[in-house]
DNA sequence: TAGGCCATCTGGTCCT
DNA sequence: AGGACCAGATGGCCTA
């Protein structure tokens, strides 16, 4: 296996399939590292790529089985419509094509990143050893926002700003900011000191 | 075992 | 032209 189990953080240390390599001979045929992908099916060679004759596969190296050839996307012309560059290599192509996935990668951990720096910030109800989800992250955020509008106009004297409904209501725990509960999120060091908003949403 | 969540790959599109 | 962004597809892991 060569990817490690999550830590549900979305940040799992994982070795990237791009460090095995693939080596290419001189007739731009792909090699495995190790040959123990028991699923592989495809095994394609330059000319195959070359012709984008459907088989211009990348091994699987992952583990993971490549998706089959990309069904053509709403509204936009069929992936086969001389769209692709043309003057490079097989090899040169698939250089490319595993750059771009490592800064794929980056991009997702950083956005991983994000999420998690989202989480320390959100006042919740820690579930045992599991940390939100990111949908869960993303709304219970929104409704944070909301609630701390809504506390900043009442302070104001304008009433609530927001209304919550019942699709507040899909994320569990119920929105509710307590110094207890905060102090369920701060549970690392590398806390800076934050307001403490004191936030009933049953109360609003 | 099914479903949820996630990481990764991939190709198309947008942007600089 | 090339990188960023996006969404679809796929398979692994975990939990109820």
């Amino acid at each position: 296996m060569l990817q490690s189990a999550s830590d549900d953080s979305g940040s799992s240390e994982v070795v990237s399939p791009d460090h095995m390599l693939l080596y290419y001979d001189d007739n731009f045929e792909y090699f495995e590292t190790k040959p123990d992908v028991a699923d592989m099916k495809i095994e394609p060679t330059a000319e195959s790529y070359e012709s984008g004759s459907g088989s211009d596969e990348l091994p699987q190296r992952s583990g993971k089985r490549r998706r089959p050839a990309a069904a053509p996307s709403v509204g936009s012309p069929p992936a086969s419509t001389g769209r692709r560059r043309r003057g490079y290599s097989a090899r040169e192509r698939n250089l490319r094509r595993l750059e771009s996935n490592e800064r794929e990668r980056m991009r997702m951990h950083s956005l991983n990143r994000a999420f998690e720096d989202l989480r320390r910030v959100i006042p919740h109800v820690q579930k045992v050893s599991k940390s939100l989800s990111k949908i869960e992250t993303l709304t219970l955020a929104k409704n944070y926002v909301k609630a701390l509008t809504n506390a900043i106009c009442m302070i104001r004297g304008e009433g609530n700003y927001y209304l919550f409904t019942s699709a507040d209501d899909n994320v569990e725990p119920p929105f509710i900011l307590s110094r207890d509960m905060e102090q369920n999120n701060n549970d690392e060091n590398d806390r800076q000191p934050e307001p403490s908003p004191i936030i009933t949403r049953r109360s609003l």
